[in-house]
DNA sequence: TCAAATATTGACTATCACTTCAAACTTCGT
DNA sequence: ACGAAGTTTGAAGTGATAGTCAATATTTGA
């Protein structure tokens, strides 16, 4: 929802039109979302944007004033979605600190390595990005973040986890998650599901878990 | 040494004359190397190389047929030197396999945060260098993880370590490391240091190993 | 049905970076 | 000193892609 879009019809525009526009918006942004997932920001022309929705590029410009700013808008789309099926996991699971934390960086690694393998290192580098754009991304990251910070923490205070320093485990584990579907790539599915699991558990170290077995 | 040359001048050419043309494309490379770390491949551009050289560009092509070659060589001549350092110190230190390995992760990132903060990137993610080029860093990179590998397995085997697949460790500390100058490029030099030390302490969980006190 | 609002087109411009090359310049060996 | 070999230049070519815009098509509401 609430998209904000810098480019705004004339005037009036009954709440009817609007809401067509909203739709049109997502549309343009899911297809982004899933281009930019899959091959990262510069990889992909809004050319390929707008061909993926059969439509020439000058029409995207009707609703996004440039690409970084659709480029903005699709990835905090791809972020928020991502967010909110992993809160929802968390939300659906019990057991230890650690349990939890586990089948985190599961899903976490294997919905990107499944769906969007580039995504996560647009989420990590955000180093081309211009001025505020930078600023949204990094929010994004935070946000993404406190799941795993919050799960953490409670291992720590729990007794179940060494940590040196927490901020430093995260970025260590980011790093890590981001280049995952890199790793992967080659991979058959079945072996995927495999590599996801043993990065889950080497992962686990950071936090002074020792693997199973 | 023995950079390829791909185009040779005509024929004959004194060995004097090869020995000039040897040191020239040997400071072109180190001048693009330097950039290259720094900046990232697609982020310097040829003009720049010879900007930094007092040249014009066309001047490269009289060397290297193309960025990509140019860009291979480079980052070849800083991965070596890298590759030599790393190996100066594991050679030069002595100690429990932890110990060692541990200087060994503070020194490789050290180098990337004060030196070449984009290096370890291009390293890590050859995704869209071309063809053959892409071996090429492959293998730059198995060397440059042979020095790890080497001091992982060493501590699994005394029994220092634990540890559930040593590439998947190898990778998880890459990607973390390859990071870490992203994450220290605000900080003043002081905290740095402190910074990196703390990504040592970190990384050597991946190898079962808790943090001092 | 028709005019106003909205959406889309496609051709055009601008820019940036890689690449080519003939001509000019420099260095070398004799 | 001189020609040949080697080097550099600067301008032009090419291609990809961001961005613009007047003309056109479509949708909306009365």
């Amino acid at each position: 929802m609430s998209t904000e879009e810098t480019i705004e019809p004339t005037r009036s525009a009954s709440s009817r039109v609007q809401r067509k526009r909203g739709r049109r918006i997502q549309e343009i942004l899911t297809a982004a979302a899933e281009l930019f997932g899959e091959r990262g920001y510069d990889a992909v022309s809004l050319e390929d944007v707008a061909e993926r929705l059969d439509v020439t590029k000058g029409s995207l410009y009707y609703y996004f004033s440039s690409k970084d700013e659709l480029g903005t808008a699709a990835i905090e789309t791809l972020g928020t979605e991502w967010t909110a099926r992993l809160q929802k996991l968390v939300d659906g699971t019990s057991g230890s600190a650690a349990d939890r934390l586990r089948a985190l960086i599961h899903e976490h690694v294997l919905i990107a390595v499944r769906d969007h393998p580039a995504a996560l290192q647009v989420f990590l580098v955000p180093r081309r990005w211009p001025h505020e754009q930078r600023e949204s991304i990094k929010e994004l990251r935070q946000r993404h973040d406190r799941l795993f910070r919050a799960l953490i923490e409670e291992g720590v205070a729990a007794g179940e986890f060494t940590v040196t320093g927490v901020d430093t485990v995260l970025q260590c584990m980011h790093a890590a998650m981001s280049q995952a579907p890199v790793w992967c790539a080659d991979l058959p599915a079945r072996a995927q599901y495999e590599a996801v699991d043993e990065v889950a558990d080497t992962l686990m170290m950071l936090v002074g878990q020792a693997p199973p077995e």
